[in-house]
DNA sequence: GTCTATACTTCGATAGAC
DNA sequence: GTCTATCGAAGTATAGAC
């Protein structure tokens, strides 16, 4: 899905990936659609309690920076996305788990704020939250799809710098995000 | 293209909605591949007229931020992205383009910005029109293909409380922009 | 569960008449 | 230019044997 986009995942291929026959696909999911909302389902949950486990940690803030900025969920998500874009049930399926990710976003930070004493008035977490996923998707979509690069490395560093401030010094390397 | 997909776009559709026979896309594009490329092409240039078009105006910023929203152009561009995630020369000239919008938002961020006597250590304009491109396609995105609008009015209005400062009030209506 | 067989659809692309 | 005719490939999905 990843390397060919979702109309490349068909149930012939699937079969002989899992080297099996076509036909078992059908079998077990029925239709393609019910192979891909399960395949989101299973990945949007995993995803989801990663989050939630960052929130845990002694740095939330860096920890859901670097989990947002993982390039393999946010390529996925867009793969999803576009296939939702014709599949009502599938783009329901992404908008409710969307929203679910951005509470725990906006929980998190809202939560961090308080307790490093942040003036919630002048960086409300809400918006912290938009700009944040807006940009860290961006970035994603940017560099690993398009190949373009200009002006990341300094916009990223003003992010670091404001969660530096509040966390200190990133204590764990993240995971999957190139030259960071 | 937008209603159904890239994937949707056949030589038989097409021919069909032009009322002539899919043979005839052959005839004319010889590969679906150059279809695209072209119908890209074209959509580039044209919007890239428009840009160049908004630097000319009274309030630069507004016309810049108002372009950047039309969920249009935004929806294209995410098709047109994934049609090229496997279709390394389709790839190559979306990065170009992309290329091309940047540096156009950048040089009339920057020359406005120089206009207004804005401090541009505190507000480069490669941050901003990074941030601002990041967000106005991930509002887009987000809204109109997923119907989430969490946190949006608020994002919102602060990058137009920001440019309100500088050019006044919006003295155009944005176009394609809902309730905006 | 896994297989064979198969029906049906749609696609991209070419050849050749007019 | 536009048409008819056509090929071969790939897709989804079902029925039924083992």
């Amino acid at each position: 899905m990843l390397e060919e986009g979702y109309p490349s995942v068909t149930s012939r291929r699937v079969a002989a990936r899992a080297g099996l026959k076509p036909q078992l696909v059908h079998y077990y999911f029925r239709t393609m659609d019910d192979l891909f909302l399960a395949l989101f389902r299973r990945g949007a949950e995993l995803g989801l309690q990663r989050w939630a486990a960052a929130l845990e940690a002694g740095q939330p803030l860096w920890a859901l920076w670097d989990l947002s900025r993982d390039p393999r969920g946010t390529a996925l998500t867009m793969e999803f996305t576009a296939l939702g874009n014709h599949r009502k049930e599938i783009r329901a399926e992404i908008g409710a788990a969307s929203a679910r990710y951005r509470t725990v976003l906006f929980e998190g930070i809202r939560a961090a704020f308080e307790r490093y004493g942040v003036d919630q008035e002048r960086y409300p977490p809400m918006i912290c939250s938009v700009l944040m996923t807006s940009l860290s998707t961006f970035l994603v979509l940017e560099s690993e799809m398009l190949g373009l690069t200009a002006g990341h490395d300094e916009t990223v560093a003003l992010v670091e710098d404001f969660i530096r401030q509040l966390e200190g010094e990133r204590r764990h390397p993240p995971e999957g995000v190139p030259s960071a």
